[in-house]
RNA sequence: GGCGGCUUGGCCAAGUGGUAAGGCGACGGCCUGCAAAGCCGUUAUUCUCCAGUUCAAAUCUGGAAGCCGCCUCCA
C-alpha cells in the first residue's frame, strides 16, 4: 500500500505522488524567533520531523526546508522593550530552539534559512510581482499584493473574498486598493531595522519570505508545505497567491497542517496565562516521554497536555522498555531476516496519513505478543522463538528510528529513571543530614540485603516491613529468579 | 456574521461501508511466602441524538444538541 496524505487543499486523503519520483521537496514554517518556544511549537516540529523521516524511509531523497522568521514586528517590539539589538534577540532564541529540538531528538532540516539572509531574494520576488501587475507600491513605501489580480484567492482556506470583505474585522486602510490586499514590503520607522529597496528603506512583510525562500531552495513548485493549522489563513493562503500569481503554476501539491496542543483542555492563551514552554516541560519529564506524547495522537487532532496524559505516556514507555530489557536478559539479539507482522502494521499505519498513534499501538501489540511467547516458553526460548523475538526487536528498533523514541538501550533507560528518582528523593528529603544519591543507594541496597536475609530465615513479617519502608520512598521491589531488583514507581 | 473541525468503554485514543485497535485504570484468575512484573479473562451488542441511503454504517446523506478552532499575532 502506498502513502496517503491528507491534503488541506482538497480536504481529503490523497495518494502521495511526488513531482519527481524518488525526490520529496518539503517546506515547513518555523518559528518567529522573538520568544521562548512552547509545547505547540514542539508538536509541529516533532510531527514534521517524523514525516520527514518517513519520506526518507520510503526511499525518497528529501530536501527539507524549515525557516526562521527573524525580522518581524514582534521582534522589533521586544528589541524596543529590552534595548537589545534584534539580531541578538533572534540569535538567542534560535540557539534556544536548537537546544530544545535536539533534546527532543529532532533531526535538523536540510536547510534552515533565515529571512534576513534572503532580503535580496525577497526584493527581487516583490519586484517581479510588481512587474507582473500583481502588486503595487504606494506613496510612503508600502508595497501590497493585489488580491484582485489572483482569481484563486481563498481556495486553500475555503474562503470567499466577497464574504471576507463584508466581514467587520478587516481594517480599512486607505492606501490599499482592496482591504484584503496584504503587505509585501513595509517602510521602516526611525530606529527600526531596514534594508534599502526600490521603494525606500524598509523590511519585508511576513508572508513573502516563505514564497521567496521556498522558491530559492525548492523551485517554483514543490511537493509538501506544512505548518500549524492556524497558518492556513492568512499565511499559507497568501503564500499561494504570491507564488502562483508570479509563476502561473501550482505552488504546492500537498498542504499538511498539524493540530494544536491544549493545556488541560484549554487553548494556550495569554489571557489564561497557560503558555507552556518546552523548557518547562523538559524540566519536568524526560524528553522521550514528551516526544512520545506528541506522537500519541493523530497529528491533525488536538492533543491535550496534562499531568495525567504525561503519566500515562510514561507508563507506556516503561512497558516497551521493560519488554526490551526482558529480551536483553534472555539474550535475544536483533535479527534481520525478513520483516515481521509488526513492521507491516507499522508501515500501514504510517502510510495512512502518518498515523503515529496507530503506529505506536502496533508496537504495544508486538510487546504483548512477545511477552506472551516468553511466558509460554518459561523464559527459555528455543531457536525458532529466539529468531522470532529477534525479529520483533529488530522491528521495534526500526520503528524507533522513525518515531524517534524507544532508541535507548533498556539498561540506559532504566538507569536514567533511577537517577531521576534518586535525585527527586534526595531533593524531597528535608532531613538535616544531607543525603547524597550514593549514600541513599547504599541505604536501599542494604535494606534489600536485610530483606533477603529475612526471607531466607522465613521472617516474612520483617521482609514485608522492609518492602513497606521502601514503598514509602516510591521504590518497588521485584523478586526474580536472579535475585531482587528495584525501581522507582 | 463567514469558514472548518470534533462528539467512540471509567479515562486517553485508533478506526471513511463489512460487523468496535492500542494504552491507562478497575475487577477476577495464573504466577509469587506475600507482592511486583508478565500473561489470561471480564470492563462498548455499541460509537451524542433523530431520520434516511444500503444486503451491510461509528464510518455515507439530511436534521438537532453540545464542544472547539480559524477569520487579528499565533504551531
Amino acid at each position: 500500500m502506498g502513502l496517503k496524505v491528507y491534503n488541506t487543499l482538497h480536504g481529503r486523503k490523497e495518494e502521495f505522488i511526488p513531482l519527481t519520483e524518488g525526490k520529496v521537496k518539503m517546506y515547513v514554517c518555523g518559528p518567529t524567533v522573538y520568544d521562548t518556544s512552547h509545547i505547540g511549537h514542539a508538536r509541529s516540529v516533532v510531527v514534521f520531523d517524523t514525516i520527514f523521516r518517513w519520506f526518507e524511509k520510503l526511499g525518497n531523497e528529501v530536501t527539507y526546508v524549515r525557516n526562521f522568521t527573524d525580522v518581524d514586528d514582534k521582534i522589533i517590539k521586544k528589541s524596543n522593550e529590552t534595548g537589545e539589538d534584534c539580531a541578538v534577540i533572534t540569535e538567542k532564541y534560535i540557539n534556544e530552539f536548537h537546544v530544545e529540538m535536539d533534546a527532543l531528538n529532532v533531526r535538523r532540516p536540510t536547510i534552515e534559512p533565515r529571512a534576513t539572509g534572503h532580503i535580496t531574494h525577497i526584493i527581487d520576488f516583490i519586484q517581479m510581482l510588481i512587474d507582473k501587475k500583481k502588486a503595487y507600491a504606494v506613496d510612503g513605501g508600502d508595497v501590497y499584493f493585489s488580491i484582485d489580480a489572483f482569481s484563486d484567492y481563498g481556495r486553500l482556506s475555503g474562503r470567499n473574498p466577497e464574504d471576507m470583505r463584508a466581514g467587520a474585522r478587516i481594517a480599512i486602510d486607505e492606501k490599499k486598493q482592496n482591504p484584503l490586499d496584504f503587505t509585501l514590503w513595509k517602510p521602516a520607522k526611525p530606529g527600526e531595522p531596514f534594508w534599502e529597496s526600490p521603494w525606500g528603506k524598509g523590511r519585508p512583510g511576513w508572508h513573502i519570505e516563505c514564497s521567496a525562500m521556498s522558491y530559492e531552495y525548492l523551485g517554483e513548485g514543490f511537493d509538501v508545505h506544512g505548518g500549524g493549522k492556524d497558518l492556513i489563513f492568512p499565511h499559507h493562503e497568501n503564500e499561494i497567491a504570491q507564488s502562483e500569481a508570479l509563476f502561473g503554476r501550482q505552488f504546492v501539491k500537498y498542504w499538511i497542517h498539524n493540530g494544536f496542543v491544549d493545556i488541560n483542555n484549554e487553548k494556550m492563551s495569554k489571557s489564561l496565562g497557560n503558555f507552556t514552554m518546552i523548557k518547562e516541560v523538559l524540566a519536568k519529564y524526560p524528553a522521550e516521554v514528551i516526544r512520545m506524547f506528541l506522537l500519541s495522537n493523530h497529528y491533525r487532532s488536538p492533543i491535550d497536555y496534562s499531568e495525567d496524559s504525561m503519566k500515562e505516556v510514561s507508563l507506556g514507555l516503561d512497558r516497551v522498555y521493560a519488554f526490551m530489557e526482558r529480551l536483553d536478559h534472555t539474550g535475544i539479539k536483533p535479527c534481520e531476516t525478513f520483516n515481521s507482522e509488526l513492521w507491516e502494521e507499522f508501515c500501514d499505519a504510517m502510510n495512512d496519513d502518518f498515523n503515529s498513534a496507530k503506529a505506536i499501538a502496533s508496537v504495544f501489540e508486538a510487546v504483548k505478543k512477545g511477552n506472551r511467547l516468553l511466558d509460554d516458553a518459561k523464559g527459555i526460548p528455543d531457536e525458532s522463538l529466539s529468531k522470532e523475538l529477534g525479529l520483533m526487536l529488530h522491528d521495534i528498533r526500526s520503528a524507533a528510528g522513525i518515531l524517534g523514541i524507544f532508541l535507548l538501550s533498556p539498561s540506559a533507560y532504566f538507569a536514567a529513571k533511577k537517577e531521576k528518582g534518586m535525585a527527586d528523593l534526595v531533593a524531597a528529603s528535608e532531613t538535616t543530614t544531607t543525603d547524597s544519591s550514593s549514600s541513599l543507594a547504599a541505604e536501599i541496597e542494604d535494606l534489600i540485603r536485610q530483606r533477603a536475609e529475612a526471607r531466607k530465615a522465613k521472617n516474612f513479617k520483617r521482609a514485608d516491613e522492609i518492602r513497606a519502608t521502601l514503598q514509602s520512598m516510591h521504590i518497588v521491589l521485584e523478586d526474580g529468579s536472579g535475585g531482587t531488583t528495584w525501581r522507582f514507581e
